[in-house]
Formats: C-alpha cells, sequence, structure tokens
DNA sequence: GGAGTTACGCTACGGGTCGTAGCGTATGGA
DNA sequence: TCCATACGCTACGACCCGTAGCGTAACTCC
C-alpha cells in the first residue's frame, strides 16, 4: 500500500480516503484490467473461444494480475462482502463475453436458439464457469503452459460439449453417445 | 502459526522445525484434506463424474479447505518453488480420480482405449483442469452453489466433449456437430 | 550408571505491513 | 475575504511472521 500510494505520487492517506482498505482497492484494479479483454469476430465458434481462451491466459500470465486476482480472492474465502464484490466488479461484467459469443453463434447457425431465458441463463453461467475456471486451473495450479494446442484442445472438448446441453439431452444418465 | 502451535500443543520454533514456513505447512496440511477424495463406483461415468463434483464441491465449503487452498495458491503466484511443491503434493496426486475413473469407464465400454499414451495422458490433465477449474471457480469465484443440479448439467457438458475428445475429432473447426 | 546427542519449550525480539489520528496546508467557490 | 473540501505528512498502534538464544528433558550408547 506504501508503495501504490508512492507510485501513484500520492499519501497513503489518500488511498484510504478513496478505498475503503486493501482488497477493495485490489478489486477495483483488477476489474479494470479484466475490462481489456475482447472478443473479435473470428469467423466461427471454435475460433471465438479459443481466441479469448488463450487472451485471458496471455492476461493471467502478467504478474500484477494474476498476484492480484488470487490474493483477492483468497481474501474473499473469509469476507462475504469482498466475495459479491468480486462477483460484481469482475465476474459478472466478464460474462458478457460468453453471452456475446453465444449470439454470434446463434446468428451463424452454429448453435440453436434457446427457449427458456432461465436455462439460457443458466447454460451461460456454466461455460463462463468452465472456461474462466479451466484456464485458472491450468494455468496457476497445475502451473502448465495455456498454449495454442491446449486451447485448441480445450475448445473441441466445450463446443462438442454445448451440442449436447444444447440439444435438450437432460437425461439422468447422459454419456450414452458412446 | 501461533494458533496452530497453540492448537497442536506445541511451541511455535517447533514447527519452524518442521517446516520451512507457514506455506509449506499449509500445503501439507491442503493435501491432507484432499486426500480425503474418493471415487466409489457408482456404475456409470455420470454417476461417477458427478459424485466427485459434489464431494469436491462439499470439501470446497469448508472454510479451512477453501481458505487455506486459496491462500497458498495465491501465493505460489510470487514464489516458484511453492507453485511446484502445490503441483507435486496436491494435483498431481489428486490425478488419480481421473486416472481412475477413465479406467473404469474403459471397462464399462463408455469410453475407448487410449491409443497413444502421451495423448492419454494430456487428456487426463485437461479433464482434470476442467473439472477442478470449473468447480473452484463456480464455489469460490462466481460464489454460487456447486448443487445437484449445475453438477448434472456439468456433467452433461463434459462427457459430451469427452466423446468428442476421444473419437479423434481434432480438426480446426470443432463443433460441426450442431 | 554417566556422558553426549537430539529434540523440544520458552521468551524476547526484529522486520514488515495495514490502517488510523491528528494537524497543517492549498485550492476553489460564494 | 471567508469557508469548505481535499490532500500531504508524521507518527503511531496493532498484528503477524520468522529467528536467536538459552534452558531442559528424554533417549542412546558405552
Amino acid at each position: 500500500m506504501g508503495d501504490v500510494a508512492l507510485r501513484a505520487g500520492v499519501a497513503k492517506t489518500t488511498l484510504y480516503r478513496r478505498w475503503a482498505g486493501k482488497n477493495e482497492l485490489v478489486v477495483d484494479a483488477v476489474a479494470v484490467l479484466f475490462d481489456e479483454l475482447e472478443l473479435p469476430d473470428l469467423g466461427s465458434l471454435s475460433a471465438d473461444v479459443q481466441g479469448v481462451v488463450l487472451q485471458f491466459a496471455a492476461l493471467l500470465e502478467r504478474p500484477e494480475t494474476k498476484t492480484a486476482l488470487m490474493a483477492v480472492v483468497a481474501e474473499s474465502t473469509r469476507d462475504e462482502a469482498l466475495r459479491t464484490r468480486i462477483r460484481d466488479s469482475i465476474v459478472a461484467r466478464q460474462k458478457r463475453l460468453v453471452l456475446l459469443g453465444r449470439e454470434r453463434a446463434q446468428e451463424r447457425g452454429e448453435l440453436p436458439s434457446e427457449a427458456d431465458p432461465a436455462t439460457a441463463a443458466r447454460t451461460a453461467d456454466l461455460i463462463f464457469d468452465v472456461i474462466a475456471g479451466a484456464v485458472v486451473h491450468r494455468a496457476l495450479v497445475s502451473a502448465e503452459p495455456v498454449d495454442a494446442d491446449w486451447a485448441q484442445r480445450f475448445t473441441v472438448l466445450l463446443i462438442a460439449g454445448l451440442g449436447a446441453t444444447a440439444s435438450g439431452r437432460v437425461d439422468q444418465k447422459p454419456g450414452g453417445s458412446v
């Protein structure tokens, strides 16, 4: 915090006049970093997914990003208010990427239109947790590279799974396709 | 740390004689917690996946587990040695669950046998990151419940994706099934 | 049985960081 | 000109990690 104030050229007390504490400041900083993510139209759902995966991985490779993100998530484990703040400021904002990607895929005819809005929202949440969770886990927990090959393999898995989810295969015993 | 020593009924210095520092102790503690995970044979790949997802989620709901895990992962962001220690003590150990689940599914005929061992290993790593990452992200970042409904939806997605991965569908533009 | 080794307990301390109190100061508008 | 608002600065309290140094008990080995 002293370092932050130093780099910002302000007094430490000024930081505490704008943010309630270290956690709040870090959440806001991370939220700004995540706003760099974009979803250019690469022509297919597969390419879009791979693109965002590699982009997210590149963001997570930057020391400030991964350290700040994980530190604040770890802290949120013991602070309910911080947890909701993370969800509102970071998670909810980036769901736009999933919604935009799905919309484009539907326009291309790669995914069917959603019938039930509630189911559509739950599916979007599922997709978001799968993508973000897998990339974070691969990069920061397993500590192995998120390269083009991995992104490609992950995308194959995800999109095939998406097809099953979208086609209403919600029986109690899935996996009958093999 | 003072609290740990107090609860253990030993002096703080004794802890530092057994572990190099707080991080190493926490990694070992988390590794023990993760060893509670089991993979009972529930009769189908789908049931096995749902079972382990719910079991993992229950483990992550316990305050000690989630706080300790995320704290040490966050710290590993700035400590390469700690990072490899986490990978060796926690991640690598729990890959047994994926390998066992796949083996059973192959015996049941739900998944084909692997031709290339290297590809099989990479696929196992992918599955592990997807499962662990999605559950952790859902529970601790999105801060939404990992209940039976979510586990069921996630399993449908994963197993359908597994089918695509296993059947050698590794073309540049997947998703042609929709 | 005596001497040495090993492991542990205990106190005190240094270092670092978060967050706050209190006070002085400048800027900008009425 | 006066007042309100915001900022800078110093000092400080509180907390926690990790270590130094020393005393002590148990255990082994001759």
